[in-house]
DNA sequence: CATATTAGTCTGGTTAACCAATTATTGAAT
DNA sequence: ATTCAATAATTGGTTAACCAGACTAATATG
């Protein structure tokens, strides 16, 4: 018998303890805001393990915020304080994989809002750009086929119509997962995707016409369908 | 005069051509989900560019999603499909970065819902969670210290007993920003921390209660002089 | 002929040496 | 003693060689 041996694993959790020895350095050496870490070398040699295990952990902190590193000169904490810092590092360390059910309800959140804010803020080449989401979506599902894709792009479209650019970066994170897990368990079958159509063209028309309570009620009425949808399939 | 030469921002405009050239590659090959894509090293050659370039691209695709890489295996297109996949990398390439506004927009948004499902989710361990950050951020106001980070670790509190991991991860995301432009824009001033304790009290006794509805009301107040002042401050 | 074995190649990941920009140090000139 | 240019040391980033596991296909074995 074959003991397969996830190396990733074993640096992710190497990862973890030299995050958790950060922390520990920061709050030892009481190292405030704007303050400097001490450079990649001497930590991989502090903590005995390799410099790339050591960069891959700050990169971490990095992609939340946490420190910054520039070229040529150091790491740097960001300008948070020692409370928040600790406080963020445990939840981050804690943070499991999103569930679909976390998924979808995170997109609901977000589109009631992208649809309204859509509806105020959509510039002329917003519109353009959700016709053509909108017609391809259409077109497809005309045609018979499988439209996920096109189904998801419209709502993408309107999340850059909505001018949040934090919502519209979260809807990206968010879609791949959603569109894999629709395709895995079929959620969007034929008769639901004709409907989709008419659904997203009345979406499409309260935005244009600069409707937000409008357009929000649509989405809400779109997604009623499909919540219902998902909370039939097992999952 | 010097010219000061950013390398950082060369290597994000190389990295932006590959993207490019990646999902060129994708459709001109039609790439299907989950096919391979060709090895870094083939990359690297074929694009004209380091390796390394390549992995940062890779990285930066897997981050939103839509690659996959597999140790001594490859790296494989997501199963979203060639539409998806080419729409949304425009996205990724247009998306710009946050303004103060959107990230407050957002994050708002994310607690009005995180206060209800929290009131609804929160496990015993939770409620003593939210209790220990709402003692620290009352007694570190009656001192007459500076409780911004006391303040959003509550807030953080609250987004785990949401019992939602997107939402979390959400709200760790824009924590960082959030503080730091408080702090720039003294957006919390000592009057408004006095009224945050009684505040945070309020929406930590609603989420106790189990009362979804209360607690979401009381989130909502509790920005509103949040919200009223944000948009005072010249940004 | 079918199956198990094995050698060889290919993969993403890791590492140690190297790079260029920055920062600290030095020391000569005023 | 002060200033400032020259230089040495330090920094995060990059690179090319290397690694271990995964695939492939040829070969040995029943």
């Amino acid at each position: 018998m074959k003991v397969k041996i996830h190396t990733t694993n074993e640096n992710h959790i190497l990862q973890k303890e030299v995050i958790v020895k950060i922390r520990e350095l920061i709050n030892h050496k009481n190292l405030e805001p704007g303050d400097k870490l001490p450079s990649e070398r001497m930590l991989s040699e502090k903590f005995g393990v390799t410099r790339s295990i050591i960069r891959n952990s700050i990169q971490k902190l990095e992609l939340y915020g946490l420190l910054k590193s520039i070229p040529q000169s150091g790491t740097f904490i960001a300008n948070i304080g020692v409370i928040a810092m600790n406080g963020m590092i445990d939840d981050i360390l804690r943070l499991e994989d999103p569930d679909f059910k976390s998924l979808v309800e995170t997109r609901i959140l977000l589109e009631l809002k992208t649809s309204r804010l859509a509806a105020i803020r959509r510039t002329e080449e917003d519109i353009i750009a959700m016709k053509e989401t909108l017609d391809a979506y259409a077109t497809k599902v005309e045609k018979g086929e499988d439209a996920v894709q096109e189904d998801l792009l419209f709502h993408l479209a309107i999340a850059k119509a909505s001018g949040n650019t934090t919502m519209n970066t979260f809807m990206l994170i968010i879609t791949p997962e959603i569109i894999t897990n629709f395709k895995k368990y079929h959620v969007c079958d034929k008769e639901l995707a004709y409907l989709g159509i008419e659904e997203h063209r009345l979406i499409y028309e309260a935005i244009k016409e600069g409707n937000p309570q409008l357009a929000k009620k649509r989405m809400k009425e779109h997604f009623g369908e499909l919540y219902k949808y998902c909370y039939n399939v097992e999952m």
